[in-house]
DNA sequence: GTGAAAGCGCTAACAG
DNA sequence: CTGTTAGCGCTTTCAC
């Protein structure tokens, strides 16, 4: 009766429905809890399964439920982006949060606002919904979404207003950071770096720079602001424009931008902050562990990924959830600003 | 005899069959271009594939054809790996490269040697291959994937000899790194600091110190090699014993103990390569970019991942591949050895 | 509370 | 060269 071939048979629903001698109706009922089986019924079911070691074949699942138990996660990989340890922890976070909730990550890549792989994925079916890590202010990845009818949620602001969104504080912490560098050290003469503007996240930060000025009573220090800076070359002659400028203190768009400029800074022998002050709008541990370390925003990446999975997950399940959830951000003031 | 409900019903085989006046099996042929179809049929199904823009739903091929078109690539996720740009970029190139075969790239978390989310994607069936790209030395994972029978390679020597493996030359560019401390800028007291000697990796790197040691006449230096150091402290207090010690070199095994140990190092004063020198047995970008820069071995994380996925995909598609392939380093002699 | 049967969208014998 | 048919392993009506 069972074919013992070479190749042992992965055991399934009707071997352990003929095992009990019921339908693999009745076990498929017993195992997701829908429908009605009696207590008797489901435990033996239970157990058997145990025993015969059964676990379902998900491809089989999610074809017959039409739900692939799957969520695809955008993820920059541009040159300059591609060692970041946001978009890493971010992805740790997500991977975690949804094995506890039995679904599984598709990494899906982008370069700039490319859709192409995300196309592909979707096409394909093989995920139930999308995290997108970096929006970008075209908004494409989410327009194509949208038009699949694909649940989606961004970790950061979308240019899509109706979607569903965590986001660290940027604003507010640009806000903070750079009222605290104001008031601190006075005569303060701020420089600002932030990268691509495509990235919602560099237009929150800018924003909140901004606010934070004005309300100094201040006038924004447009020759000492510089947006879309991309790459070592161009930063180089950025911080070289700074220093012509006699900056007091640079406000880097995150830790990368950040350790290109210290960096740069103390190859030509710049002390910070005797010379001149560095901040940093986004933390990580390479800012951390610099000396002196860098006074910096830490948001926390893993949460943030966590937490979009949760609401992704919940999403599919139709729970309904709140279009924005926002986490907030600690400053932590360091020697690099003293 | 279109139902034109509000969702709009994804074009499949039979609508494209439908539409030809053909069967759908002959769709099917030329798609995959397994049997024979006519040149001038082809030509018809894949216009009309165009035209009506069908893209075949993957979960009812795999499903069919038992194939997920997945690979599965562990990555570490303890807190010390977290944010090591090493899986990141390793990651990267796998997800490129399977994109380019089609293939769909599924992220399994693991901690030191805790296999559970390993078990749970194998068990669930939704993977083709596995990649692991922090092998350990108790070969737990590919004792379960070979016991299930699951196609699997390795970045990095595996304890299991038969595994298929694409490794960095650890051991010859920790040799070749380590012989050259010794030759110049003698007298040289050399200390040794590694990670979890778990991880195989950091085996090779050990196996390649000691032969050059040897083989330049000298005993190992054992008070001043430091093996399974992990986490701050511990590493803080081996930088003491080497300081305590008058170590005129320490080699790092990897960056994140490098850029540990440099900031420890500075934060009390020492003045690299004036007081000590340091050189790591792997670099990353955040040691190109300290001042001074950092000696350290280049390997290629993304063109291990690409290698990686390529081997795996080779084997998936029943094509033999080499056992063992190995990749190269570059030595970077830099200011902090000088 | 349980079972029989249909079906998800594709591939793969087998027959012509 | 092409079509008919039978699954793949689940979930889910529908009937009892």
């Amino acid at each position: 009766m069972n074919n013992t071939t070479s190749e042992t048979r992965t055991v399934q629903l009707d071997d352990i429905a003929r095992e009990l001698g019921i339908s693999k109706t009745t076990v498929s009922r017993a195992i997701s809890g829908k429908g009605r089986v009696s207590e008797k019924t489901r435990e033996r079911v239970l157990d058997c399964i145990r025993v015969m070691n059964y676990s379902p074949n998900m491809i089989a699942k999610s074809f017959s439920e039409k739900k692939t138990y799957n969520i695809g996660v955008v993820i920059p990989m541009d040159n300059m982006e591609t060692e970041a340890p946001f978009f890493q922890t971010c992805l740790m976070g997500i991977t975690k949060c949804c094995a506890l909730r039995n679904y599984d990550t598709l990494v899906i890549s982008t370069e700039r606002d490319d859709v192409s792989q995300l196309r592909r994925v979707l096409e394909s079916r093989k995920t139930d919904g999308i995290i997108i890590t970096r929006p970008l202010q075209s908004g494409s990845m989410e327009q194509l979404l949208v038009s699949m009818g694909v649940p989606y949620v961004t970790v950061g602001q979308s240019s899509d207003l109706d979607a569903v969104t965590i986001d660290s504080a940027h604003k507010e912490g640009s806000y903070e950071l750079t009222s605290y560098l104001l008031m601190n050290n006075k005569p303060q003469k701020l420089g600002l770096i932030l990268g691509s503007m495509e990235q919602t996240v560099n237009r929150s930060r800018y924003e909140g720079f901004v606010r934070a000025v004005e309300s100094s009573g201040a006038l924004v220090p447009n020759k000492t602001v510089f947006l879309g800076v991309n790459g070592e070359m161009q930063l180089r002659r950025v911080i070289d424009d700074l220093l012509q400028r006699e900056c007091s203190c640079i406000i880097c768009g995150d830790d990368m931008i950040c350790m290109y400029a210290v960096n740069m800074l103390s190859s030509i022998g710049k002390v910070i902050p005797r010379d001149i002050r560095v901040a940093s709008l986004y933390n990580s541990m390479y800012l951390d562990m610099y000396s002196p370390p860098i006074t910096a925003l830490s948001f926390r990446a893993g949460d943030l990924g966590a937490t979009a999975a949760n609401l992704l997950l919940d999403m599919l399940e139709g729970k309904d959830t709140s279009r924005e959830t926002m986490l907030g951000f600690e400053m932590l003031i360091r020697k690099s600003t003293m």
